[in-house]
DNA sequence: GATATGACCGCAA
DNA sequence: TTTGCGGCCATAT
């Protein structure tokens, strides 16, 4: 047993929770962290989903900040990428870029 | 071992 | 609204 098994369980378990995650619906990291039994393990969250391989299958793109924004920084890709697929999926942003959690937020 | 940093959160002022 | 503080976990120095 290394760390690396311990790692892998919090990814298996983040990875099964944002899978979770329905189409149309986002959740935040705390969110995220609650529910795969993190606690507070928001960053390990993070971490986490930057580290996703590029043809991983996760939608993580329904993973955002508690403040409804995206995180990645609006010139990287990914902070692109993001607003298309949840668009896709009709997540609405506000004109500040932020998405109204109350009725885009995902309540299990 | 200690310190700093990071796709962060929640609370208080 | 913004700012500061403590908390979580992994990685780098």
């Amino acid at each position: 047993m290394n760390a690396a098994d311990q790692d892998i369980s919090r990814e298996q378990r983040i990875w099964q929770v944002v899978a979770s995650i329905p189409p149309g619906k986002v959740a935040s990291y705390g969110q995220v962290a609650q529910l795969a039994g993190l606690g507070r393990g928001a960053r390990l969250v993070g971490r986490t989903l930057h580290n996703l391989p590029r043809g991983t299958r996760l939608p993580w793109h329904r993973v955002i900040n508690a403040a409804g924004r995206i995180s990645l920084p609006a010139e990287s890709q990914g902070h692109d990428l993001q607003k298309q697929r949840l668009e896709e999926e009709g997540v609405l942003f506000n004109v500040s870029g932020k998405i109204n959690l109350s009725r885009f937020g995902w309540k299990p």
